[in-house]
DNA sequence: TGGATATAGTTTACTAGTAAATTATTTTTG
DNA sequence: CAAAAATAATTTACTAGTAAACTATATCCA
């Protein structure tokens, strides 16, 4: 999908534009989905936008934080599959993102003794006090995105998102 | 944020668990923003991921489909400049997209009389044709991973997203 | 009006991420 | 228990996208 708008606002938000654009020039169409869906991606894009600029400040991709956070809530050591996994990578991402990150001294490699195809990853007393840095400097960055939404509204959107998601993941 | 699920699991979705985590580990932050930013990212990534299947399938990437589907809702050409804007792109990749697609015959490029600087693109018949066909497939797959989620339910998601939308786009 | 500044767009050099093939080890099974 | 199949992870070759520098034209204003 597109959900980037044209010039011409019938009222409402960027996403009610572009529905009704559509509408005139596919009435056969059923856009329903559009209203939900753009709303998520471009909200998406938004906070993807803002978010990276505070990891870029601190020399992090997306994909590399994502690592890391899934260490600093790990009780120890993850494999890279199971980071893959978790994180949502492919392999050989995750392998590129381990590579950038051990080298930097924020992760540690071993073999792992139970599997000599597989190693086990760790993260470094260096690693663990960067994402205790980033992390809150993350949230108050969503926050501020956030800060508009009224505490009612939020736990409706709340709600609302939960159940989106479990529609998404049931597909 | 990392919005990437461990294993332990205390009960709801793949959020939840990575908000328990947190609280478990950080009790001193407030970690209220993770309930809908985790949930609209994973949700998104989900989209994407559909979505971009589709798309690949007829050898279109997510960046130019975009700007085909600005060109098929305005009303005449449009310059790389306002193509940019609209899709919410960087102008290089803009000018990458459009020299691909221009390539491909999907639009069609000239110069612009009213500024020597800049050039006008247009959406060719062939264009029109593969948006009008790929569109709908998009709508299709969007449509089942809302499959799960009620209608009144989708009525509520859409208002509290659009709540949200303004929310971030102010900021 | 003509030099300074701004704007439109592209080019160049680079980075993050991916698909397909590959290596090494483990598991399965006949 | 050895050959076949599966799995864990990496390597190689490539693509999409980006930041910074650059070109060309247009606009501003002294």
């Amino acid at each position: 999908m597109s959900y980037v708008r044209g010039d011409e606002s019938p009222a409402g938000d960027a996403i009610d534009t572009i529905q009704a654009e559509w509408r005139r020039l596919r009435p056969d169409l059923d856009l329903a989905a559009i209203g939900v869906v753009g709303r998520v991606l471009r909200s998406a894009a938004r906070i993807v936008h803002h978010s990276d600029e505070v990891l870029a400040a601190h020399g992090l991709t997306r994909g590399e934080f994502d690592i890391l956070a899934v260490l600093r809530r790990s009780a120890g050591p993850r494999s890279p599959g199971e980071l893959r996994t978790i994180s949502l990578a492919t392999a050989p991402s995750t392998t590129k993102r381990l590579k950038s990150l051990e080298r930097r001294g924020l992760v540690d490699r071993s073999t792992n003794p139970a599997d000599g195809r597989g190693a086990l990853i760790a993260l470094t007393a260096v690693g663990r006090d960067l994402v205790d840095e980033v992390f809150p400097l993350q949230l108050a960055a969503e926050n501020s995105l956030l800060a508009g939404v009224k505490s009612e509204e939020r736990v409706a959107l709340e709600r609302s998102l939960t159940l989106l998601l479990a529609s998404i993941e049931r597909s």
